[in-house]
DNA sequence: CGCGGTCAAGTGGCT
DNA sequence: AGCCACTTGACCGCG
């Protein structure tokens, strides 16, 4: 089991998503940018392996522009070897990584504009991963979609789009999560049947909306659609409810009892845990002090 | 130099 | 009909 959290730190006094506006691109900033964010990722990295968080998601900012036409600068040339150094450093400490493409990644879109710039979204993500040298148990995680009315014909789009249109090397990263509004663990499980991808599990999100599976047993159903040796174990997005607040919204902190209950609840079951809660490494860190506690963690 | 409006992109639920 | 949230606020113009 590793145990991570996703894109910032908040005790480092560095971002690896600066970014700036369409309207003040030039290739010189792009260039100084990027050289800024990759810096501040190889601190975050360290910061990382200092305190046991061994699973990390990289940022979908770390290139501003990647896919956009106003950027045709040779990124991956000119940062190469930057790159392969990050995932020498990566591979070196055992660290398992990924990306979430963000909410403009809709490869169900009946839009075909909105189609290719997911493609090339992915494209780009899997590029960084490449670049760094890392197989494809690094994996960029996304969503199964709209839901336009009718999921089952949606995810047949998507599948469509899977098969014949997504490049071999995003195919064999893509894992897609179960969301907290259209696509439930069920819904993805069937995705799965129609393209093989990985189930990536959200536990927040299977509370918001789900087929009656008890906790424990959903873990272990999107654990059996990972391969173990072409996708690794199991990876899975950890929150909690915010009390009060709306329905889905990640609580600030992480509360340590529940954190608790849960890892108590799928003892035996290997995962990596990304914990999508708000003050980032510092619930990261209580989280790996509890499944030290309970022998989860060495 | 701090504040607040705005920023490439999609979708659906809430008010 | 418009706002908000989403894996993450950061940037920039203005006062």
């Amino acid at each position: 089991m590793k145990i991570g959290y996703p894109c910032i730190n908040q005790s480092l006094d560095c971002s690896s998503s600066r970014t700036f506006r369409l309207a003040s691109y030039t290739e010189e900033r792009l260039i100084e940018l990027v050289e800024q964010n990759l810096a501040c990722l190889r601190r975050i990295l360290e910061y990382n392996v200092e305190h046991d968080m061994l699973f990390f998601r990289l940022t979908s900012g770390l290139i501003p522009f990647a896919s956009h036409p106003v950027n045709t600068y040779n990124w991956q040339e000119h940062f190469t070897m930057t790159f392969r150094r990050l995932g020498d450093y990566i591979k070196k400490h055992n660290m398992r990584i990924s990306m979430h493409p963000d909410q403009f990644v809709v490869l169900n879109s009946p839009n075909e504009q909105t189609v290719q710039n997911s493609i090339a979204e992915l494209v780009y993500q899997g590029t960084i991963l490449d670049l760094m040298g890392l197989d494809t148990t690094a994996k960029l995680q996304i969503h199964g979609g709209g839901a336009y009315g009718d999921k089952a014909t949606a995810l047949g789009r998507f599948a469509g789009v899977y098969h014949n249109q997504l490049p071999d090397a995003v195919k064999a990263r893509l894992c897609v999560e179960n969301d907290d509004r259209t696509y439930s663990l069920q819904d993805c499980l069937y995705l799965h049947q129609l393209t093989g991808v990985p189930i990536i599990f959200d536990n927040l999100h299977h509370e918001c909306i789900n087929n009656g599976e008890p906790m424990r047993e959903a873990v272990e159903m999107a654990a059996q659609t990972w391969h173990p040796e072409h996708d690794g174990i199991l990876m899975m997005d950890y929150s909690a409810q915010a009390l009060g607040e709306r329905k889905g919204k990640h609580v600030q902190s992480i509360p340590e009892q529940l954190f608790h209950d849960f890892l108590a609840e799928t003892e035996g079951l290997d995962m990596d845990i990304m914990l999508e809660i708000k003050d980032k490494e510092a619930s990261a860190l209580k989280a790996v002090e509890v499944a030290k506690s309970l022998g989860r963690l060495k």
